[in-house]
DNA sequence: TAGATTGTTAATCGATTAACAATC
DNA sequence: TAGATTGTTAATCGATTAACAATC
């Protein structure tokens, strides 16, 4: 179903889904054209309306998309209903601060564990979910029917740490390891380097 | 300089910088093709070598590019010792991840402060650097030479608290707000939304 | 009806890939 | 020289924008 859609028409699909759960439920906002959505986003109108094509959404002519039937073709279309589970490996900084973040729900996402190779961290808590050690990687996913995971170890492991995920049933990895993860076609792989976008940044001043 | 590049080659500088880092410098690596970095990092070759030429690193035929030449001639392009000074805003979770994170320096970049609206936060130190209120951005950032800054406060405080930046001279932001920032086209913004990262490979999936 | 907004088709733009000449 | 690799020019591909017909 989201196998036909623009890579990029993809990528703004939680942006639209983000920006209309803001909107107040008075009544205000029962309908909104592509223009304002467009406006409020910075993207181009014609763009808006292209994208909210692929979520089967009909607008209408002189009043805009109903805004309570497009947030749910958009959820229906990300599939956040399928309530996903995922895993964290690396409890340092980053994977506790993500640990402890509550945003992933609101994509039906559910982290479910850490795995951390310190033995001390084996057996507490982050953010109320247990921290495991690294040799119950395989067996945890499968109990907790993880199919993503989110890779917080240092650069130098993890590749390692993605080939351990993926032989665990893993189909789709975030890493956020500066470095690139490199996996076959079947594992959906995006990398996050934050320091290469603040360096981005920084160049284009 | 780098205005004429094109954007996706651009975001792959920090990439290619980041291989070659990796490399081992024993001399086997003295020279290394476009072939080989292509396919270590997963791309096509003729894209790689268009890339290394806005460097203007010249590769030598049937041997490759100097590596350590390339290595100086990408952090030219990327002005890495221009020695850019960074603040971060809201010293929650991820923030306080990013403050004890090493990694600004391999672009050399200093994260030099937080600011946090938590009167119990300010005049503690996170990463062995210090937290200030809020009531202090202006003046922090002007005392450090701040231009860029990361937000990582909550959705609703995000957009207000790039305005304030923005009033206080910075001039590039990373924003991990789950919202969208605008700016005028003189401010650089880029957004991470970790959360629909991850929803957005579980569509995929 | 007139006007605003959607949805679609064609044109443009930018990025990637293919072909090939240049070079060591 | 022959072969491997770079660098460039042309072709392709995909995404965005423009133009405009359809519709409420």
């Amino acid at each position: 179903m989201s196998k036909d859609i623009p890579e990029f028409s993809l990528q703004r699909m939680p942006v639209y889904l983000n920006y209309l759960r803001t909107l107040p439920d008075d009544g205000t906002y029962n309908y909104i054209s592509s223009g304002a959505i467009a406006q409020a986003l910075g993207l181009g109108e014609v763009l808006v309306r292209k994208d909210l094509a692929y979520t089967g959404c009909a607008g209408r002519p002189k009043v805009g998309y109903p805004r309570v039937e497009l947030i749910a073709a958009i959820e229906k279309f990300l599939r956040i209903n399928d309530n996903k589970c995922a895993v964290l490996v690396g409890a340092g900084g980053l994977g506790s601060a993500l640990m402890c973040y509550g945003g992933f729900k609101n994509y039906g996402i559910e982290l479910a564990c850490a795995f951390d190779n310190d033995p001390k961290k084996a057996g507490t808590q982050i953010g109320g979910k247990p921290v495991l050690p690294m040799d119950e990687l395989r067996e945890g996913c499968k109990e907790y029917g993880a199919v993503m995971a989110i890779i917080a170890v240092p650069a130098p492991a993890a590749q390692q740490t993605a080939e351990l995920l993926i032989g665990a049933g893993i189909k789709a990895i975030l890493n956020f390891a500066p470095v690139q993860i490199t996996a076959s076609d079947d594992v959906k792989v995006i990398n996050i380097d934050v320091a290469a976008n603040l360096a981005i940044l920084a160049s284009m001043l």
